[in-house]
DNA sequence: TTCAATCTACGAAAAAAATCGTAAATAAAT
DNA sequence: ATTTATTTACGATTTTTTTCGTAGATTGAA
């Protein structure tokens, strides 16, 4: 059985989980291919890092179909583990720092900002509401 | 004369810088002490990686001071590169949905959400005024 | 069924990053 | 000035990640 992963991803795995979660289930050669908009790398390439990437537990393959490789980790909890891993590693552990640089550097036009600050509000009604 | 360095710094680069923005200005031997919290290697390895930093630009020795080496690179550029990295590599490169997750996720108290609520008014308010 | 095309397994090489050991250079102490 | 301790240079090794080549398996067409 695969070992449960607390590791973040490394970069060529994250770019093959990316393709997964935007295409669903794909072939081998579906994932190659959407790869070489970025990079230049032999088919064999693609599938070993897919085949390492089911020891680890990233992607599964279905029994009916062993030629289709699907994302078996949801793309919001490695989101939220590679967020954490640079909060960490960068901004001295705080979220805060990250969301006040992610604000002031991150170019987002007036429609993105008031979604955010509406969704804050959102989270605080519910902070309160707990406390 | 070093190249310019538009790649970010790796794991154990971002660490050491991490030291040198929190202590300033510092010796070897206070650099390899200050790691010796999270990891356990040799000196000559944090000297090595120093070495390797010099060359990349990444740090500075004084000439007067040849043992004592310096950050060369503000810190809020570097976060701000490693940001704009994850945000492409995987938040599809929208700032937007980073900054949805982190809310989501990041454990931010009330304070905290208050501080960023009114930093994003402040941007949104600039914003309109430049548009 | 047979042959051609495609897909898969897997060892190994290449590249990138981190670690170390030894010896030379420098600084400090006596 | 001599000796001792510390710092530095740097090649080499180890580890991790990425890449590839070849041979065997599977699928599909004729």
């Amino acid at each position: 059985m695969a070992l449960r992963n607390t590791a973040n991803p490394t970069a060529a795995e994250l770019e093959i989980l990316s393709i997964l979660w935007r295409r669903g289930p794909s072939s081998v050669r579906d994932v190659h291919e959407s790869l070489q908009n970025n990079r230049d790398t032999g088919m064999t390439t693609t599938l070993k890092i897919l085949q390492l990437m089911i020891e680890k537990g990233l992607v599964t393959r279905n029994d009916s179909r062993p030629q289709i490789y699907a994302a078996a980790i949801p793309q919001a909890t490695t989101q939220a583990g590679l967020l954490k891993e640079l909060v960490r590693k960068a901004f001295d552990g705080s979220v805060r720092k990250l969301m006040v640089r992610a604000v002031e550097d991150g170019g987002l036009n007036g429609d993105e900002l008031k979604e955010i600050r509406k969704l804050i509000n959102a989270v605080y009604q519910k902070e309160r509401g707990d406390k």
